[in-house]
DNA sequence: ATAAAGCTTCCTGTTACTGGAAGGTCAAGC
DNA sequence: GCTTGACCTTCCAGTAACAGGAAGCTTTAT
């Protein structure tokens, strides 16, 4: 048995994140000692831990109380869990592609600045004159 | 002259956020129509646009609103300007290469899932016996 | 005995908005 | 003249996932 604060150093999780599950109901109520100190065993330890390998994967709360609960019951089919694991790797691709093409507009913005003065300022000039003429 | 919607279409940005610009600070106070509503001219699109550009490039609101004093003011270095863009593309790098890493990971998960008992799911398993040791 | 550390709850703040309620205004149609 | 619908206003709440900090207990160490 441990307290919270060993709890949290085991896992690799806030105390006040922990709290924080367990008040989104993420984490079932901790068990409490006389004196009202939350107490946690091993299984405790290992479901915070398979939280935390999601959360290290950005799979969103809502996403990791449904993989909680697969876990728990054993019900769901094998496929609703692969779905949100893939879900996550198309949502980490989007996201990798947006931010290549920001990159690009950045790292030409960042290089086209030779000037001291800043009226004469490139990088200003080209946020003011849109290369994409959308607005 | 034009009020808020028409604006808001002109800039691609929408009239709930243009007013939520102006109340933190980011556009000045709108002129207002006898019977109040917000009164916009050539000025204001461009400010806008300005301000969505740098937006669609993820530039965080508080450096935005450095740039766009410099511009008003003409009176900081060109080097400030150059040193928020540089910085965004630093952090926009830096976050590409946390994906990767995310996506290697989360396509390992995606294809290691044959079974369609989730007691023998390869994807929980995974998750629960970490590759990191960390935990 | 006292101080420091650890625990509790509760409240606020973060980022950049979005949604919605309640109510005033304006132009068009009957 | 009246109503309907579109457009405008302000204000309040909610989002995701926590982090920071205050106020007040308990436990442990000196």
């Amino acid at each position: 048995m441990m307290k919270i604060n060993k709890l949290a150093e085991q896992s690799g999780v806030s105390a006040k994140t922990i709290r924080y599950y367990e008040e989104i109901g993420l984490l079932p109520a901790a068990v409490r000692a006389q004196n009202g100190y939350r107490e946690y065993g091993q299984s405790s330890l290992d479901l915070l831990c398979f939280v935390r390998r999601c959360r290290d994967l950005q799979i969103p709360i809502d996403s990791i109380r449904k993989l909680v609960k697969v876990q728990a019951f054993g019900s769901a089919p094998c496929k609703e869990v692969e779905q949100i694991v893939r879900d996550q790797l198309h949502n980490v691709r989007s996201t990798i592609m947006e931010l290549h093409l920001l990159e690009e507009d950045l790292a030409r913005l960042a290089s086209s600045c030779e000037e001291q003065n800043v009226s004469k300022c490139q990088i200003l000039r080209s946020l003011q004159t849109p290369s994409i003429p959308e607005c």
